[in-house]
DNA sequence: CTTCCATACCTAGTAACACTAGGTATGGAA
DNA sequence: TTCCATACCTAGTGTTACTAGGTATGGAAG
């Protein structure tokens, strides 16, 4: 369970240049350091309500010798809502943080 | 929207002691500086769920002066269910750090 | 050449979660 | 006595990520 931030994370994977459903799924793969091991049927329909919403957008590409990828780019709202994830990240992750921790969160 | 990790806060409030749902409801508010302020529909339906699965225990009192009230406690399960919780909050975050990050995470 | 695997895409249906929007009841203050 | 804060509750809803299927193709293995 990726609890709400899946959207961020794939903005985050895309900012680094256009990718393919599948490349994503390895890059997130990657990045999360094999924690976050999505399945097809949680990439491909966030990609489409990603790009309904006009954070992304899509083109079809069939380079010469492989099959046919659809390749998703960051649009600018894309990237504004990136920006935004992010900072909804930090706070979410400091409110977590102090109410879990007993009292003694990460020091400043 | 707590993600998914609304039960772990929930029974980290308990870990310093018994508290009844209004109680928890602003505790979780003053731990998280203020972020997570919940509705009483999120915060009932958790705790009949968390006693359902047996994390925690409740009994009714009435205080001298006051009203009913149901104070919940954490059993043993929800002790270790606390430690679990926070153990995968730890990893959750980790991988989000990183995923988001660019790279640079939280620096050790 | 056929068979199989990895790549690559897709969707319908489902379970869980947190929330909205209502409701009940009581103690104490105005 | 009227009203507010406390204190509890639930049915229904929207969103999310997942399960469990499906289609198709390029290339390797036999």
């Amino acid at each position: 369970m990726l609890k709400g931030h899946l959207d961020a994370i794939v903005l985050a994977v895309l900012e680094s240049g256009p990718a393919h459903g599948y490349a994503i799924i390895e890059a997130i793969r990657s990045r999360s350091g094999g924690t976050f091991d999505l399945p097809e049927g949680t990439i491909y329909p966030a990609l489409h309500r990603l790009e309904q919403a006009a954070l992304l957008s899509s083109t079809w590409t069939t380079p010469p010798n492989g099959r046919r990828r659809r390749v998703y780019a960051l649009t600018r709202n894309g990237s504004a809502r990136l920006a935004e994830g992010r900072k909804a990240w930090s706070r979410f992750a400091k409110a977590v943080d102090s109410s879990l921790g007993g009292g003694r969160a990460w020091p400043a």
